[in-house]
DNA sequence: ATATTAATTTAGATAAGCCTAAAAATTCTA
DNA sequence: TAGAATTTTTAGGCTTATCTAAATTAATAT
C-alpha cells in the first residue's frame, strides 16, 4: 500500500521525467513538492526500497515500471475527478485541482472504473489534460505549443499545461479556453512575444504564456 | 486544520453520545476505533487542548459544541457521498461504507455544498440514516427499532443502523430494504425473537436484527 | 588540475499517531 | 469499607515524514 506521501513523490517524478523519461533530481522534486532536498534523499531511499524508483546516489532518479503504473494511475484519478468536478458539479477550470489533489488518493479500484463509466470514459480533463486508461495507456495526442505554430496559421487550443488559477484566470481574461480558435499573426523576435487572433480581436501574449497554451493546427 | 485521525475520534465520540449526549468512556472509543486505550488517552488530551471536546481524566469525554458541529459536518459528508454512490454510480448499499469512509475526509466547503445540490438535498443516505443539512440540524424522524413494535401492527423500513456487509447481505437476504412493508406478526418471549411478514413472506428474525431496523408505523 | 561552487546526502531533531508495559485511579464486591 | 478487578493514564518506544545544519560528492571555472 502506499501513502499519499508516497503518491505525491511519484506524481511528481512522473511529471519531471517528461515523455523522454528522463532522470529526475533531487533538486527538482524538492521544488515541485515545495519540500526540502534532504527530505527528497529520504523517501527516494524509501521509494527506491520498494522498487517504484531507479535510484542511484548523486545520481537522480527513474521511475520503475511499476512506478510508472502506479504514477498514472494517479494521474488518471486525478483527471477523472477533474472532469467530474467541471461537467456535473459546475466547478470552473481554475477551481478543481486542489480538490482533485485530495480526491485522487481515494482507494478503491471499484470507484475509479464507474467513475470512468459515469462520466463516458472521458479522454481529456478540463484542462485537455489526457486520461489514461485503465491500462494506463494515454491516447494520442498531436497539439504543439503555441510559441511553435507556423506563422499565419490557424488552429484550436486544445489543452493548457499549467493548472494554477493565476494563469487560468488569465486565460479567461484573454478569452482564450479549451476549443479556442487562434490565428498566429506574428513572432516577435526580440522577446519572443507572439501576435495571436483570438474570436477576430487581436492579442499580444507572452512566450511564457505560449508555450503553455498547446494548439491542434487545422 | 484537523486531521483525519481527529476526525475519526470527533465522529465516534458522536456516534457513542448518542441523542442524550452522555459521556463517553475511554475504552467505548478504543473499542469503536480498534485501537487501543493508551492512543485514546493521548488523542483525547489533544482534541481538549483545541476545545473540541470535554474532558476530565477518568471521567470520559463529551464533545463541545465546537466539536459537535465538526463531527456532524464529517457525518454529512460521508452520507452524501454514501448517496452518490449508490444513486449516481450503481453501487449497492453494502458497498459504500468504506469508500465513504475515506471521501468524508476530502476538505472542501464549496465541493460539499455542490454535491449536496447535484443530489438535489437529500435527507436521507442510502441506509436510511438522516443527513444533517449545512447548518448541522438533522431532518425529523419518528422511527422506532423493529422489536418495539407493536404486535400487530404494520409499517416501512425507513432505516438500519449498521452499515456492515455482512449485517446488509443478510438484509438482502430476508428481502428487507429501505421501504420495505413489514407486519409484526409474533413476539416469542423466550428469546426475544421476532415472526413477521414481507411481501406475504413470513419470517423469523432475531433480537439482535430487529433493533437494528428502524420502522415508521402506518 | 585544483579550488570554488553547487547539489546531494547524512546526522540529529521534531511532531503526529500509534504501541506495550507499568502505574494510578476508580469501581465493584464481599 | 478493604481488597480485588477494571479502567484509565503515564512512561517510554516506534514509524512516517518532515526539518536544519553539517558533511560529502559532483560540477565548474580559473
Amino acid at each position: 500500500m502506499s501513502t499519499q506521501a508516497e503518491e505525491n513523490y511519484l506524481k511528481a517524478i512522473f511529471k519531471l521525467s517528461g515523455k523522454e523519461k528522463k532522470s529526475v533530481s533531487t533538486n527538482a522534486i524538492a521544488e515541485e513538492l515545495q519540500t526540502k532536498a534532504s527530505s527528497v534523499s529520504d523517501m527516494v531511499k524509501k521509494l527506491s526500497e520498494k522498487d517504484l524508483i531507479n535510484y542511484v546516489k548523486y545520481q537522480g532518479v527513474s521511475l520503475t515500471s511499476q512506478g510508472h503504473s502506479l504514477a498514472v494511475h494517479i494521474v488518471r484519478k486525478h483527471r477523472l475527478w477533474e472532469v467530474f468536478l467541471v461537467n456535473h458539479l459546475d466547478f470552473k477550470w481554475d477551481e478543481v485541482h486542489d480538490i482533485a489533489e485530495q480526491l485522487e488518493h481515494i482507494k478503491s479500484p471499484e470507484l475509479v472504473s464507474r467513475l470512468d463509466a459515469f462520466l463516458n470514459h472521458p479522454n481529456y480533463d478540463p484542462h485537455g489534460d489526457p486520461i489514461p486508461n485503465e491500462k494506463g495507456e494515454f491516447p494520442k495526442t498531436t497539439a504543439i505549443p503555441l510559441n511553435e505554430v507556423q506563422l499565419k496559421s490557424k488552429g484550436k487550443v486544445v489543452a493548457v499545461e499549467i493548472d494554477e488559477p493565476s494563469f487560468l484566470n488569465y486565460l479567461d481574461k484573454l478569452n482564450i479556453s479549451i476549443g479556442t480558435r487562434v490565428e498566429v499573426l506574428e513572432l516577435n523576435d526580440f522577446d519572443n512575444s507572439i501576435d495571436i487572433k483570438i474570436d477576430a480581436v487581436q492579442r499580444h501574449i507572452s512566450i511564457d504564456v505560449a508555450k503553455n497554451i498547446l494548439i491542434s493546427v487545422s
